[in-house]
DNA sequence: CAGGTGATGTCAGTTCCTGTTATCACTATA
DNA sequence: TATAGTGATAACAGGAACTGACATCACCTG
């Protein structure tokens, strides 16, 4: 048997969001997380940078997954083309974890901390994309406009889906969301 | 003569400004700047609800300004429209402060705590332009959209202008960074 | 089997932020 | 003009988030 249960960060992890949602975010404390989990306040500071951090660490998967897709694009794709491609691609890890992104979801409206956490990585997801798009080439604003057009795209198809009783499909609302902003700066008045 | 100085909280935001630029965010306690304005850490906490929201405590008079000059455009004008009209009217809030606009984002941009704040004062006013354009009966996947497209061209526009070594036009900025996000969201590959 | 390694625990300390109560100049009113 | 507010501030105490330094101890490696 070894000295230790094994996945401390999965157990962290889980016992933050439950607790979370037990008694709201202000409500927990990082020693009571760190219990539940069976573990010391030291250690869960050793996985996690912060309270809030606890929520946040499955965006560096997605940065990959978004760099990787637009990187193999075909070369001619338009870059707001690219950033969906990029976009759809992650569809799936959505898909898998429904209930889990809801309850995450909740959590994270119910507290400004937590939101502005969110902003900062979907800045950052935004920041990555950028990057990618300007290694194949695409001018400066560009290349930060395209990037920053399929993240409203995205957090627009997102809340709609994460809170629908029935299950509609992301990369749908994904379309749908660039569709109405096409549409939007269309110049028909 | 007053039992108290007056203008507490403009001294406490200059004692902040001045001590995040000489040392750092993270370097400077609230401690120093009560001191420093005179005051007690007690008293800033009264004023400011913390650390980081010293520097943003200005949002509120753009936020007003925005709504009130979606409330009074022309009825007939587009969503869009609407959103770069009420960006433009406070156009010269910047140009009137400009030095101190670069100072306040040379501190923001060290540091990633200060950003978080930003992106969502952001998204604040970005709800604010949302909940004004529905007011005037816009639907809505619109408005919130439209309001988002305003944010980023703003904030493409916003970045460039406060550290350009000339003094470009704001307005001018901000139209040209509209106009290359529609060319991007048009279907021209 | 000695010594290194890595995950964890222990402890002490700083800073942010909050609640509570006390001062005290100024103001209104009797 | 005495008195009772009122509002901005100070003083103090305390909780919780985080950090740094060092100890422990199962496991691995040679």
């Amino acid at each position: 048997m070894s000295r230790w249960e094994p996945n401390a960060r999965g157990r962290l992890e889980q016992a933050a969001l439950d607790l979370y949602r037990e008694r709201g975010f202000d409500q927990t404390t990082v020693t009571e997380i760190a219990e539940r989990a069976g573990l010391t306040e030291r250690t869960f500071f050793r996985y996690f940078t912060d309270k809030r951090e606890v929520l946040f660490w499955g965006q560096e998967r997605l940065r990959e997954l978004y760099v990787r897709t637009i990187e193999t694009a075909p070369e001619s794709t338009a870059p707001i083309d690219t950033v969906v491609l990029a976009l759809e691609a992650a569809v799936p890890v959505f898909h898998e974890r429904r209930e889990l992104a809801r309850q995450r979801q909740a959590v994270i409206d119910a507290n400004p901390g937590l939101q502005e956490r969110e902003l900062l990585k979907r800045a950052a997801l935004a920041a990555a994309v950028t990057e990618a798009l300007r290694k194949r080439g695409v001018a400066d604003p560009v290349a930060s406009l395209a990037a920053d057009v399929g993240v409203i795209a995205f957090k627009t198809a997102f809340a709609r889906w994460v809170n629908s009783p029935d299950e509609p499909d992301l990369s749908q609302l994904i379309r749908e969301a660039l569709d109405q902003l096409k549409a939007i700066t269309r110049d028909d008045r």
